[in-house]
RNA sequence: GUCCCCAUCGUCUAGCCGGCCCAGGACAACGGCCUUUCACGCCGUCGACAGGGGUUCAAAUCCCCUUGGGGACGCCA
């Protein structure tokens, strides 16, 4: 016997990649990872009405923007009826399983019928022993056990127990001859070598039911994890009104893929005071325990404070070639990366995300016509006394021969000292007639990469307004 | 309704096979320092063991109940 791991990810293609799939897709890449194991996708796509091959495309494109490499080819589901076929009449053969000739309907008033005594809603077993054929509208239903007990030890919820009297004799293959979820995600574990099933909270109920059907098959059983779900902010079901959940919407609003990353496993996962984590980090401190059994709720705040640090630590260029298609996005499609390269320092440390760091080059890349004056700093920096100064300024600047950032600034700082002045009373009105706003880089950074040109000709333009 | 799960600062969490915890870290908030603005950085402040019973010399840590939250009860996945 050997201890290999083996764990996957199964979505069903109805959607975007999200953050609790995320999630769990990151933990069992990760446990998988840490044993030198495999993990293997599984594409749920049973659900024709509801799947769409670009939903596919893009949990993949979002796995691999996350850094989640798997092994081999997806697996669908759809192309896999044989076996879940095959599996269904070896149970039907050892007398495991029966056909139902029960509608729907039938089956919906035994439910109201156990609900309103109180109890769990129910199939009541009727064609149990009828011994039925197939026939049109048949389904094939699990004979469960009369009495017992379904235990497991859940790998982060500990031992879990369900009594069989709480399940019923569950169908395995629909009339249309589609398996059904549970049966289908048993004969694939099985077959795909899977010995950890990590998913969502929400599956809990669903494992007792699988592992009848192990049994039933004489199969053994994987070990399970049950990781709780993610909680919007206000502590409800994550939905549409907290926001961004896709992954994809993150990568579009400029996240990193290293601090979603590390943002969504510290979320219901722990290794001592640490918050930080490279991935290579990760993969040898994740071992599948220090998993939380508690819900955990999102927040978007430390996200963003995450996401703020790896931008501060990335390597200059590498950050550059990530944000320069904010910037063309951003309307200045000429932007190349060296560009953006000379600019991403002077924001990189007031910016939260690639696209906030896009954005606030724009003062910078338009030209004098087209920057865009805040009209609160302009009335309090650009008063009379603050535009002379911007004149004054503009006039030692524009005789200077070598206008870079360390003679900037000494003309600058000669400016406040030969007219004894006060630095606050120069800076505030040269910062709002070269950027439009209070705030941003040190001067002599912007007026170094604006050039003597354009630098004179805003502070000009400041002078002469009002 | 029935069953399952969960419960430490506003949030993420450490601690949880009992004493080192009048509970530690991080985000946020607030205050200060740095500073040519903003930001970064640094320092500090505020702030929690849901409630009640047990067990024990000793409980955030073990047990029970209550309350609160979540999930599931489909021929959806």
């Amino acid at each position: 016997m050997s201890n290999r791991v083996v764990t996957r990810f199964a979505p069903s293609p109805t959607g975007h990649l999200h953050i609790g799939g995320a999630r769990t897709a990151i933990f069992c890449w990760l446990l998988a990872r840490h044993f030198g194991g495999e993990f293997y996708l599984r594409i749920e796509d049973t659900d024709l009405e509801r799947s769409r091959q670009e939903y596919t495309d893009s949990i993949l494109a979002s796995m691999r923007w996350l850094g989640l490499d798997w092994d081999g080819e997806p697996v669908y589901q759809t192309q896999r009826t044989a076996l879940y076929n095959a599996a269904v009449d070896r149970l039907l053969e050892t007398g495991h399983a029966y056909w139902c000739s029960c509608s729907p309907e039938e089956v919906d008033a035994m439910r109201e019928e156990a609900r309103a005594k109180g109890l769990k809603p129910r199939y009541n077993g009727k064609c149990r022993e009828q011994n039925l054929g197939a026939g049109e509208g048949h389904c094939v239903r699990l004979k469960i056990p009369a009495v017992g007990k379904v235990v497991f030890d859940d790998m982060v919820k500990g031992t879990i127990a369900v009594d069989i009297s709480e399940l019923d004799d569950m169908v395995i293959r629909r009339a249309d001859g589609m398996p059904t979820y549970n049966m289908a995600v048993v004969v694939d574990d099985n077959e795909m070598g899977i010995t950890h099933v990590l998913r969502g909270d929400d599956h809990v109920s669903n494992t007792p039911k699988q592992i009848l059907i192990y049994e039933a098959l004489g199969l053994p059983v994987p070990r399970f994890g049950h990781v709780p779900m993610i909680l919007g902010p206000d502590r409800q079901k994550l939905s549409k009104r907290h926001g961004a959940r896709a992954v994809i919407e993150y990568e579009q609003d400029g996240l990193l893929p290293q601090a979603l990353v590390n943002y969504l496993v510290r979320l219901g996962w722990s290794h001592g005071d640490q918050e930080i984590f490279s991935l290579e980090e990760l993969v040898s401190f994740f071992d599948g325990s220090s998993l939380n059994a508690a819900a955990a709720a999102f927040d978007p705040e430390k996200l963003q404070w995450l996401n703020a640090h790896y931008m501060r630590h990335l390597p200059l260029d590498a950050l550059a070639a990530l944000t320069t298609p904010f910037v063309h996005q951003a309307g200045f499609p000429q932007a190349d990366e060296a560009l953006v390269a000379q600019l991403a320092p002077l924001f990189r440390e007031r910016a939260s995300n690639l696209k906030d760091l896009a954005t606030a080059f724009t003062p910078l890349l338009s030209d004098a016509a087209h920057v865009s004056y805040d009209s609160s700093a302009v009335a309090k920096a650009l008063t009379e006394e603050g535009r002379a100064h911007v004149t004054g300024v503009c006039r030692v600047l524009e005789k200077l021969e070598v206008f870079d950032i360390a003679n900037t600034e000494r003309v600058l700082q000669e400016y406040v000292t030969d007219n004894a002045l006060k630095f606050k009373q120069v800076g505030p009105p040269v910062r709002v007639a070269l950027l439009g706003y209070m705030g941003g880089p040190h001067l002599p950074d912007v007026m170094a990469f604006l050039g003597r040109e354009e630098t004179v000709r805003r502070l000009e333009q400041a002078s002469n307004m009002k």
